[in-house]
DNA sequence: TTGTACGCGTTATCAT
DNA sequence: ATGATAACGCGTACAA
């Protein structure tokens, strides 16, 4: 059996209280009584025990990064094991734990948001990516549960960390535009999530303070997965004259694109530039290494749990908003 | 304030014990009893208080994911995304929840070990890619903690799952031999680590049943990076002959190592043939699309959460080792 | 089958 | 500054 406060004070030949008061560090207890303390915890390895410690003060330490069904088949990407560092660094610092909850299936979404939430495991959530019309977003707003978002939102009411994806798709877009590329197609993430949205917007921003005209022909929605950057580029392919650049939503649906490019014999950047979106690892190490914009994936992640902290420690009431800014990374294919 | 067993109990018009026992499902209440508390639960919504329930039944229902300080750099691989998918899913049917925990430094590990481990936030631990000798094994044999790892280890008390890696290796090989292959080089994990030594095994033993001679200059060890197999791919150009194909211990370091081909102004397979090993989603799609040895890695998180289930629950008293076997993929690189 | 009463390990309030 | 003592919400012997 483990050590309870009880022993350490018994040990220590203090009360309880006491020794409560010391590990939380509470300021009235004599300095000598505190050393003493102190020093029976460590000989032998005293730890509170989580659980009795939650029921005392209604808090978990625990929160929870969940990703909603619609996106948990993008899981694969290399943007979340960069999102997950930064959570968890940012959580170390916290003292949080995190909690993984991914949801598979709508009716997997409604049990597990019962068993995690309403079972109050959790002190505050991180939603990754949604779509813009989450069921999610509405139910923690209701429930009253502390969350952060990654990526925007419009409701008023919930605080978000986003990078400014409309700036990002500008910069990628005048680039090519510098560069003297006119015919610039785009592949879009799902239209349906607000970073899907914006990148589209700045692309026709980019477009449009250029006096470009704009050919809906040359816009293909993806779906942020390899397969879907490929078939949108097939897509590309066909239209007539053929575009010459093509700004690609996300770095995993650039590498799909630069496959159908290929398998159509054509050459990168020779034949179509290509500008992606997010500089995973991976994108140096293509061949030929990936022009695109990078976006602080950690920082995101570590920023979000400091406003969570915040926002569970109740220093802030009010709804916190934060835009992170992209950059061009300028490699070689476009 | 959220509902408590007290409240339902008054609101059915039984003990707070028969509702507790309806929770349960203890079989001995009364159908329409059970029935009455079960309508009044579902209408208010009651999910029972999760530390509440921990701290009298000393269990908590979460597991960790536990990846050492050694191997947190490579998270990034597409590997874990994939065995996260099958924990979380393994996870989902047993009822429990997942906590990840990633060691970044050893002060770190020592600290979360504390912390999350001793104040018994977690039921059991799943340890993912451990180093041979990594101390954590011991400490958690020390704790008492159940844990299952993912790759053996040659300790009698742990459960492990692992995937038939010099079978795996083996028959990369020996496809390569029987495609007229003689000069096969090998690039390897990290020798430290089970999965490292058992594919470099695998890859001996090919060479021995074809009676084809052992050149230790065509064997360079990786790091499981794209950068580390580029660099052990650098290396193998240098020898004299030149290897004619190489079997590389994973499909991010095939990544690199073709790259490094590339880099030097030759073809694959045309001068050099690849084998790699995992079969991560993007293998398929690269170019060409890499032939390589498939591990059921969902698998494998989601038997490692089900061992781990039994363990816990008392299911069983000895340690687990369940082997699963790999299949060779048949691309275009070899 | 059902209810009573105690314990799980903390924190927090109230005396002292 | 310190020590009793009452919650916190639940499970479970034990009694009825």
């Amino acid at each position: 059996m483990a050590y309870t406060l009880e022993d350490i004070a018994r040990l220590a030949g203090v009360s309880r209280s006491t020794v409560s008061r010391v590990v939380n560090n509470h300021p009235s207890v004599r300095p000598e009584v505190r050393q003493r303390v102190w020093d029976v915890i460590r000989e032998v390895g005293y730890q509170p025990h989580a659980a009795a410690r939650s029921l005392a003060t209604n808090r978990t330490n625990i929160i929870g990064l969940v990703i909603p069904e619609a996106v948990s088949t993008l899981f694969t990407d290399p943007f979340f094991p960069l999102l997950i560092r930064g959570i968890t660094d940012a959580c170390y610092t916290h003292n949080y734990h995190l909690m993984l909850a991914l949801f598979s299936t709508p009716d997997q979404e409604e049990d597990l948001y019962n068993r995690l939430l309403k079972s109050r495991y959790l002190d505050g959530v991180v939603l990754a990516s949604t779509r813009v019309d989450d069921l999610l977003v509405q139910r923690l707003l209701d429930d009253g549960i502390p969350f952060v978002s990654i990526g925007r939102h419009t409701d008023t009411r919930v605080s978000y960390v986003d990078v400014d994806n409309v700036a990002g798709a500008r910069m990628a877009v005048e680039h090519l535009l510098r560069r003297g590329y006119q015919r610039i197609a785009t592949i879009t993430g799902p239209l349906n999530m607000a970073a899907g949205q914006d990148r589209l917007l700045g692309y026709k921003q980019a477009l449009a303070a250029h006096r470009v005209p704009l050919d809906e022909a040359l816009i293909q929605e993806g779906d942020f997965t390899e397969g879907g950057g490929l078939a949108a580029m097939e897509r590309l392919l066909d239209v007539q004259p053929r575009p010459t650049a093509v700004f690609v939503a996300s770095d995993t649906m650039a590498m799909g694109a630069l496959r159908a490019i290929r398998r159509a014999g054509l050459e990168v950047p020779a034949d179509i530039a290509i500008v992606g979106f997010d500089d995973v690892p991976q994108a140096a190490f293509m061949n030929p290494p990936l022009t695109t914009v990078r976006q602080p994936i950690e920082l995101l992640g570590a920023t979000a749990v400091d406003i969570l902290a915040d926002q569970v420690t109740g220093k802030t009431d009010i709804p916190q908003r934060v835009v992170l800014m992209p950059e061009l990374v300028v490699r070689a294919t476009g």
